[in-house]
DNA sequence: ACCTGAACACCGTTCAAGT
DNA sequence: ACCTGAACACCGTTCAAGT
């Protein structure tokens, strides 16, 4: 995970940048919102942070490299607004309901960046396992909510993991269909994301079975 | 939807292909599968077709609009396939199975056609209505099937099309997060994909809840 | 209608060089 | 360590031209 915080130069002018490797995920993350994953480039990063097109390859190896890092930072972030949902909800029921909503939230908020982080374009995830950490530490709020759940009798009894898997399922396929546009029809037709949302948190609750 | 079928020029000799749009879009394909929707490229697919670089123009309007065919070829195609699974189950409830096998199955066949089936390579979807057609079509089968399955006294009374959303976002979900290599973890653990989905399905169909 | 070749403005990446 | 400028092999796209 990067520094968040700008650091000074400690020679100043000799540098145009204290961080040029803050200054680019910068700039990676708002040519990510702009123009979405195919609009990031290095030199157009480059660009942006006022540093000469071959100044990147000091903080990163590739294109890969720099978009893994915003990816990375998308979900770390992710995870901690998981978390703070979840430690600001009531009972690990509304908990559930708080990761749901958080989620398609962020989703909606920065789908470009949601797009990133589960897309194609950063490939190869052995490459950065700083990638995948930030992802299972997010994961690891549902199956921790679960567990919970289970102990305060909201859930049924089983194992919390395979449990997590299917929320996160079904919250993740909900979200990036949205993203995509694939259920405008749908979520005009029930009156809004977050109506639809709690519909399909319902059926997700009481299964599909007949009562 | 381009025709499947490759013609023979009426004027032999006077082209190079008898329908270069087939050609391209088959070239597409391979570069896809191979490299990925970030390697498929006008000059690449003009390439493997055996013409020049500036030939594919007459036939796609940029390179987006390349990819948004082939998309439109492979929601085509898995909405094709789900209708045939559909129709060789024996009862709604095994329809229902058999269309989260096949949706998973498709993924994990050619996951690069996944990704850009639902990844952000066609962003505007409004300038190919063909694309967001053949995901309607793809979607409509699991409507039906939910509806048959109501009829049947298998799945609770509802609305079908909110309780194909559900359905959907949950094997959507859970293939992305497959082909995203997100979950391969918990495959691990549960014995294999096919496994951890009967498990999910279960899941969905009784729901969460405490019994 | 269909295809070509040259050209333009971009890329990612490498290399030798400067402080 | 950090950054630059030139260069190479690619792109997507446009344009004038050929049959």
């Amino acid at each position: 995970m990067p520094s968040s915080k700008r650091r000074v130069s400690k020679q100043p002018g000799k540098f145009h940048h204290g961080d040029l490797r803050w200054a680019l995920l910068e700039a990676a993350s708002r040519l990510l919102d702009q123009h979405g994953p195919l609009g990031v480039g290095l030199r157009a990063a480059a660009r942006l942070a006022g540093v000469s097109q071959t100044a990147p390859y000091r903080h990163f190896a590739d294109k890969e490299a720099l978009l893994a890092a915003v990816a990375e930072q998308g979900l770390t972030d992710l995870g901690d607004r998981l978390r703070a949902a979840v430690a600001g909800a009531g009972d690990p029921l509304a908990a559930l309901r708080a990761i749901a909503r958080t989620y398609v939230t962020a989703a909606k908020e920065r789908p470009q960046l949601f797009r990133l982080m589960f897309g194609p374009e950063v490939a190869d995830k052995v490459r950065y396992p700083a990638v995948r950490d930030a992802g299972e530490r997010a994961f690891d709020v549902v199956v921790a909510t679960l567990a919970a759940a289970q102990r305060a009798g909201q859930v049924r009894e089983g194992d919390p993991v395979e449990q997590a898997v299917a929320h996160w399922s079904a919250v993740h396929g909900f979200a990036s269909l949205i993203v995509d546009g694939r259920l405008s029809g749908q979520v005009e037709r029930a009156g809004g994301v977050a109506e639809l949302g709690e519909r399909l948190a319902d059926l997700l609750r009481w299964g599909m079975a007949p009562r």
